[in-house]
DNA sequence: AGGCGACTGTTATATAATAACATAATGACT
DNA sequence: AGTCATTATGTTATTATATAACAGTCGCCT
């Protein structure tokens, strides 16, 4: 999927949610589809600043929260990032595998794993917030 | 276990693994354990400066990053803070549930999980790194 | 027009983590 | 014991990440 249709369906996805991708929104997300794999906030801010001037952190912040809530990209916790998510349509629960090397992650599908895993944490009584587990480790590439 | 007996288990352990709990580090697990559930880097430092008078940041967190290698504590990077791994002399393959609301750990056993888990990461040649997994989420006592 | 709710801008600050270098303790070897 | 390498800790400064709080703007409804 190229980046013009991506962020048509992105537009789509909001409204049929009752929210706007504004145009803030919409270039915030422009920025982070630009990088592969992991995108830091301030990142994100730098690329901001240099396309249109003064900006500051509480304006990506803000977006990429908004971003993360509709389900366009997932936090990377343990990479204090944010990773585009490329099938935000379907209700997917992805297992989104991050290389600490490259950088590179690749969301892999999930869903039956994902369901066993919350009948286990049903048991005790857990109700578990996520749907997209992140694992860290080492890619094929890189790992050679 | 008590505190005492966890320490003395801790020093075996590192013994075994060919390293030391120093005192300084055996101090800073001690004030981890005074507490329940998440701990943060920043309390920690507080802790023992309110204990020894000065301290600073890389103090506590060369404690910490020891601790976590030695598989004493688990970091909790959706909350920036620490847990006490109540059983790291089994070889174990733990599920970590945070509560987002008010911050208890609960640590259940899901090897049959991960190794299942491994098997699909592996089948895209990834190689997981942690051996831990964790969820956030709503425990049995706030759910109510 | 006026008021309401959302989004955005702006300033300041809080929180988390590490770099870089200095000093001290430990242990192996002669 | 004395030398030397290694590991651990102290210290100062800085970087990185994230949010609070308030002010202004804009579209929309009445
Ligand atoms: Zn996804
Ligand atoms: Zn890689
Ligand atoms: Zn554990
Ligand atoms: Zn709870």
């Amino acid at each position: 999927m190229n980046k013009q249709s991506y962020l048509a369906a992105a537009e789509r996805h909001c409204l049929l949610r009752g929210c706007k991708l504004t145009t803030l929104r919409r270039h915030i997300l422009e920025l982070v589809l630009e990088h592969d794999g992991v995108v830091k906030a301030y990142q994100v801010l730098a690329d901001l600043q240099r396309e249109r001037g003064v900006a500051a952190p509480p304006t990506v912040y803000r977006a990429l929260d908004f971003l993360v809530e509709q389900g366009l990209l997932h936090k990377v916790d343990a990479l204090n990032g944010f990773v585009v998510c490329s099938h935000f349509e379907c209700n997917h629960h992805g297992l989104i595998l991050v290389c600490e090397m490259c950088g590179r992650v690749e969301e892999i599908d999930a869903s039956h794993f994902l369901g066993a895993l919350q009948e286990v944490t049903e048991a005790v009584g857990f109700e578990s917030r996520e749907q997209n587990l992140l694992l860290t480790g080492v890619c094929k590439a890189c790992h050679a």
